[in-house]
Parts: structure tokens; C-alpha cells; sequence
DNA sequence: GTGCGGGGCGCG
DNA sequence: AAAGCGCGCCCCGCAC
């Protein structure tokens, strides 16, 4: 991807070269970030610095310690307003420069981010040591673990010295990971990775007290509520939320507790989730008390709300805006994920946390969303050429199919029937199989026969013939990504009717996507099931650490086109921070900004241009937004 | 007491 | 012929 960098308000005029910052600060047994987050770690009042080294580039590092002002003068003398600053976890050193010492450099990067794509697949970790092991850097020092407890004024000169060393080694490998990585990421992912760091640092959503305490009371309630259901059979909390105790009070009332296979360890388990239709069955049971039962467990092990209100209120009692930590590629696909016991991206629809977060006075919040972005793509790969038309067209694509399933005409579609064409054009894309979208369709409170659900793939799959042989051709590829050696060279896959502009190169054990990131399978092999193009790779996101995740044709083009989804949507950000408008969230399809309120609609219209602009490596995408606005967050729906 | 896996649940 | 995917956090139960 190009960066046009020529100009644009991102860069000032006048720069002065990067600089590569480690702080190092005052720890001990239980005041450690091992046991706590950056946020209530930096803002406790035993936070102190106690000394920090830094290096500018072609320089030797150097160290610092000095009390408060001291360290200010020293840090000012940086003018980091005028650099890129580096660091290993910059939301750390970063929230240092910023929080405590109202300072803000121009640009972060951050080494342990930018490591993520090309060592966590390899590792399953990103910390300094394994970074430099993996880079074949100079060896990490341990000095740190003697420091533990030492606040700055009581530290021998020996002692500091050791410290100053330990410092410096790792801003000097912290500067060549920084030299190694650099080169390796596109203009766009570099200013991502700054936009990720400013998010955290430079909020600008504000925490409503108010509404966070009254949703906490009534947590409170129906929590009380549920127990007190329950306490004319003298059943406890402890009985309720534990699975073997739980299963003995339906016994106690002569119901045999529903089982299912665990998909993890193949042995038996209880079905007592939400997705458990006979579980859910137990709700309408004729015997009052197994309903209560039933009731008062959900209750209480729905824990988000309580847990999150808490997490919010912790935050609120010490930040003025709210710091919205975001992993930056947290999936093998590149996609972000939550971080610091605050994933943003998975808040209720429901519930008092979306509209806690509000905009200041005098401004308002903007939702902006690509609209089924991962199913355009999909057809735009698949060359499904009449999908993509109705995509362009406008045409409400879950109706239409609901139209062909129903087999009447798009005015007669009702809301549940346009729901199940919702979940077949955003499910069954990606090969999902009768059992699974049975099984999805009852969780969601729309039940239906295994026949039914059969059938309903069998139209799917008919009406869109293409993205089945999509699927096909992908399975091809994987068998490639095997058979390719190391040193093998690559070969590449022309989507039909040219659908990605240059074509996916497919090279041993990865992708390149075309902004020139991979998607990497390590250990790819045949999943040795006789019969079955399942292959199986090493995955640190598995259900334990290093197991081994299936993928075929579908999954594998469920991959593929959330990882072009996720580069869409960057794109847009990215362009639109360039312009001035730096957005303070992202949720996979979606980005959330705080603006003037006399701006809003000039925002809006900036906003759906840069969002739709067509994608140069996929010309032939109609992309469509959505664009919500509101005094909170949960008011743009 | 701490760490970890599994199940559950929220989002996309 | 058949096979949706991607996360993070909470909590329990168990191992160390």
C-alpha cells in the first residue's frame, strides 16, 4: 500500500530523528504490571519513575534518574513533539510520557506490536527476550528482578548503575527490533500501529459515573432477585454458578441433567450453556422449581455486565477520558482484539456500558460501519457475479435471499424471515454445514428441523454455485502452502475474473495478502483424517497453548477474507487520521469518532467517502456504510 | 496461593 | 461428500 504522506497534517514539517525511550519503574510483589494493567499500574500513587535511558538513532543510549523535575527537564529537552518514539509496549512507556508527564511526541511505534505478525506465530510470544532470540539480537539482561522493591531515593550508586545498564541494553535491542521490523510493515501498518497507541493514550470518550452506579445497583437486584427465587429451597450462590453441585439440585428434582461431548477433550460434559436447547428447554419445565433453577444460574453466571461496570468504574474513579486499549494484531488474520481486562470490542448491545461512554459536551459520538463487508468480499472473490451486482445495486441482500428461501416476493419478507437470510448470507459463505446452522439458528431463538436446516444450505449453495467452487479452489491452495518447501519459491492464485489485483501469493506455510502481509499456517500439514482435505496447523489461540486448529477451503477463505476486510477498514482509517479525523475505536467493521457537534454532518459525508472509496487491489468491491450518530455510544445504532 | 484448561458468553 | 471463522474475559475445578 502507498503512503501519501506528502503534505498531510500527520507529519509537521520540521522532524527531528527517532528516539527510542524504555522508562524504568518502582515495583514490588504486588505492585507489579505482572498483577495489574498499564492503567491502574501508572496511575497509583506508588507509581514512580526511577530512572529512564534512551536512544537516538546513531547514537549510543544514555541514562537518566532524577526526581519529578528532573526528569521533566530531561524529557522536554527531547522535544519529543518533534520525533517518532519507540519503545517495547509504548502503551506503557507511552501512558508515562503522556499521563504523568503531560508530554506528547508526534509518533509511537511500538516494537512489541509490530512483532506480533511476523514472531507470534512462531512463538507465541512477543516479549523483549523472545523478540531478540527470534531476531538473533544481543541477549536480554534479568538485572531488573534485584530491583524489585528499591524506590529511586534509596538505591545504592552501584545498584543504579547495574539498573542504568539494564536499561540501556534494552533500548539498544529495543532500537534494532525496531530497525529489523520497520522495513517490514507497509506505511499504513506503521501508522496504524501509532493510531492503536494514541488510542489508548489520548481518549477522548468520557466515563458517565452515573449511569455506570445505577446499572450497578440494579446488577445488584437481579442478582438478589435470582438467589432469593431460589432460597425457599435453601439453594446457595455456590450451588447454583458450580456445574457438579448444580447438577445435583436437578437431580433433586428428578431431572436428569442434559450432557453433550465436550468438542475439546471428546469426554462427556454438561449442556448447561445458553446454545443447549434442552438446557433452554428447562426453562418452560412443569415443575416450577426446575424453571427457577434454571433462571437464577443464568442470571448469576452472566458475569460481563457486573465485571465490565466494575472494570469501567475503576477506570472512571482515575482517568478523565476513557483509554481504549486495543491488541493490534491480536488474530493470525490481523484483526484486533481487546486487551487489559477491557475488551471494547465485545460490549453488550444491551445493557448500560455502550451508552456510559459518551461524548464531552458540545460534542457528539460517530459510528461508522462497513456494511457486510466480509460477504461483498466473498462474493467478489467467489466472481458471483449477480451478488455482486445486487451488492452495488443497493439491494437489501438478506431479504433477497430470504425471498428465494421463502420462495415469495421480497415485500412479504418479515423481520425473522430477513434474519434467517442474514445469518445464511454471513454464515453459510464460509461452508458452514446443516448440523452447525441448525444448531446457530436455535441458539438465536430460531428453531428449526435438521431437514430444514439441510435444505436451507442446499438453496444456499445452488443459488451461489460459485462460492462453493471457491472453496474448492481454496482447498487446492492449502495443498500448495503444504507441498511448497521453504526455499521453494511461490506461486500465484489469479481469483477468477481477476477479483484481487496483484493475485494471492502463496508461498510455504503462508499468504501474502496484498498490502504485503502474510497470513501464516505454521506446521501445516494433512489433519490425517482418511478421505478429508482437512489440514491442521499450529494455532496459539487454540483451546490450550500450541494445539493443533483444522482448516479446509472454507474456513480457509473465512481467513482470507477477514483478513481483507480488516485492510479495508484500516485503509479507511488510516486516510481518514490523515485528514484530521482520528478515530477512538474500531470494532473489526467499524470505527467510532468523537467531533464537534457543528461538524457532524461535514464529518458524516468525509466519513462515507473515505469508508467507500474503492479499493485499488479490489476495484470491482461495492462497499456501502452505515453511519449512526449520538450522544453515546450505544445511541448510534 | 498460583497457573491453566475448559466451558460459557459477549462482540464482529 | 463434508467442513463457518476470529477474538478476550470470567469463573470453576483441578494440578502443582
Amino acid at each position: 500500500m502507498q503512503g501519501d504522506s506528502k503534505g498531510s497534517p500527520f507529519v509537521p514539517q520540521v522532524q527531528l530523528p527517532p528516539i527510542t525511550i524504555d522508562f524504568e519503574t518502582y515495583y514490588d510483589k504486588q505492585y507489579t504490571l505482572s498483577k495489574m494493567n498499564v492503567i491502574p499500574y501508572v496511575r497509583d500513587p506508588r507509581f514512580e519513575v526511577i530512572g529512564f535511558s534512551w536512544q537516538e538513532e546513531g547514537h549510543e543510549a544514555q541514562w537518566f534518574s532524577g526526581d519529578f523535575h528532573a526528569t521533566k527537564a530531561k524529557l522536554l529537552s527531547l522535544e519529543l513533539h518533534r520525533r517518532m518514539v519507540t519503545a517495547h509496549n509504548a502503551m506503557f512507556d507511552g501512558s508515562i510520557i503522556e499521563w504523568i508527564f503531560d508530554i506528547r511526541p508526534r509518533k509511537y511505534f511500538c516494537t512489541m506490536m509490530a512483532a506480533r505478525p511476523f514472531v507470534m506465530p512462531f512463538t507465541g510470544g512477543v516479549s523483549l527476550a523472545t523478540c531478540a532470540e527470534f531476531f538473533m539480537l544481543p541477549r536480554k539482561t534479568d538485572a531488573v528482578r534485584k530491583m524489585i522493591g528499591v524506590q529511586r531515593t534509596d538505591f545504592s550508586a552501584d545498584l543504579l548503575t547495574e539498573y542504568s545498564e539494564y536499561s540501556i541494553n534494552d533500548t539498544v535491542i529495543s532500537t534494532m527490533l525496531r530497525e529489523t521490523l520497520a522495513p517490514r510493515l507497509p506505511k499504513d501498518e506503521q501508522d496504524v500501529i501509532d493510531l492503536t497507541i494514541k488510542k489508548f493514550l489520548r481518549g477522548r470518550l468520557v466515563l458517565d459515573r452515573g449511569v455506570l452506579e445505577k446499572a450497578q445497583e440494579e446488577i445488584q437486584l437481579r442478582e438478589a432477585n435470582a438467589l432469593l427465587k431460589v432460597s425457599a429451597m435453601k439453594v446457595t450462590r455456590e450451588q447454583l454458578v458450580s456445574n457438579s453441585l448444580f447438577a445435583g439440585l436437578l437431580k433433586r428434582q428428578g431431572v436428569d441433567p442434559p450432557k453433550k461431548t465436550s468438542p475439546s477433550t471428546g469426554l462427556p460434559t454438561f449442556a448447561f450453556s445458553k446454545k443447549d436447547p434442552e438446557f433452554m428447554a428447562l426453562l418452560k419445565h412443569n415443575n416450577h422449581k426446575v424453571a427457577w433453577l434454571v433462571e437464577s444460574r443464568l442470571t448469576l453466571k452472566s458475569s460481563i455486565d457486573r465485571t465490565r461496570v466494575q472494570a469501567f468504574l475503576d477506570v472512571e474513579r482515575t482517568c478523565p477520558t476513557m483509554p481504549v486499549p486495543i491488541m493490534y494484531y491480536a488474530a493470525h488474520t490481523g484483526r484486533f482484539g481487546g486487551m487489559m481486562g477491557l475488551n471494547m470490542q465485545n460490549l453488550p448491545q444491551k445493557g448500560a456500558l455502550r451508552n456510559a461512554l459518551r461524548a464531552p459536551p458540545g460534542f457528539k459520538v460517530i459510528v461508522a460501519d462497513l456494511k457486510a463487508i466480509e460477504a461483498r468480499i466473498t462474493a467478489v472473490l467467489a466472481y458471483e457475479v449477480d451478488l455482486v451486482r445486487k451488492f452495488r445495486e443497493g439491494v437489501d441482500v438478506y431479504t433477497d435471499f430470504a425471498s428465494a428461501l421463502y420462495e415469495k416476493p421480497a415485500e412479504d419478507i418479515d423481520r425473522s424471515e430477513r434474519f434467517v437470510g442474514k445469518m445464511c448470507i454471513l454464515g453459510l459463505g464460509f461452508g458452514m454445514g446443516p448440523t452447525k446452522f441448525k444448531d446457530t439458528m436455535d441458539s438465536l431463538g430460531v428453531p428449526m428441523s435438521e431437514i430444514r436446516a439441510t435444505e436451507i444450505v442446499a438453496v444456499y449453495r445452488s443459488l451461489y454455485p460459485n462460492i462453493k467452487k471457491l472453496w474448492r479452489k481454496l482447498d487446492g491452495i492449502l495443498e500448495k502452502m503444504v507441498s511448497i518447501r521453504p526455499d521453494g519459491g511461490s506461486v500465484w492464485y489469479q481469483f477468477p475474473g481477476g477479483g484481487l489485483k496483484p493475485p494471492l501469493r502463496v508461498t510455504h506455510q503462508r499468504v501474502e495478502l496484498p498490502n504485503s502481509m502474510c497470513i501464516n499456517y505454521p506446521e501445516l500439514s494433512h489433519g490425517g483424517k482418511l478421505n478429508k482435505t482437512v489440514y491442521a496447523y499450529r494455532s496459539f489461540h487454540g483451546p490450550s497453548l500450541s494445539t493443533r486448529l483444522h482448516i479446509w477451503g472454507g474456513a480457509f477463505c473465512e481467513n482470507i477474507v477477514q483478513a481483507l476486510a480488516r485492510i479495508v477498514l484500516v485503509r479507511a482509517e488510516v486516510r481518514l487520521a490523515r485528514s484530521g479525523l482520528v478515530s477512538v475505536m474500531q470494532v473489526h467493521d467499524e470505527l467510532v469518532f468523537v467531533v464537534p457537534e457543528h461538524t457532524v454532518e461535514a464529518v458524516k459525508s468525509v466519513i462515507t467517502r473515505l469508508l467507500t472509496d474503492p479499493v485499488p487491489w479490489m476495484p470491482a468491491l461495492p462497499l456501502a456504510c452505515t453511519i449512526g450518530v449520538g450522544d453515546s455510544y450505544g445511541e448510534c445504532k
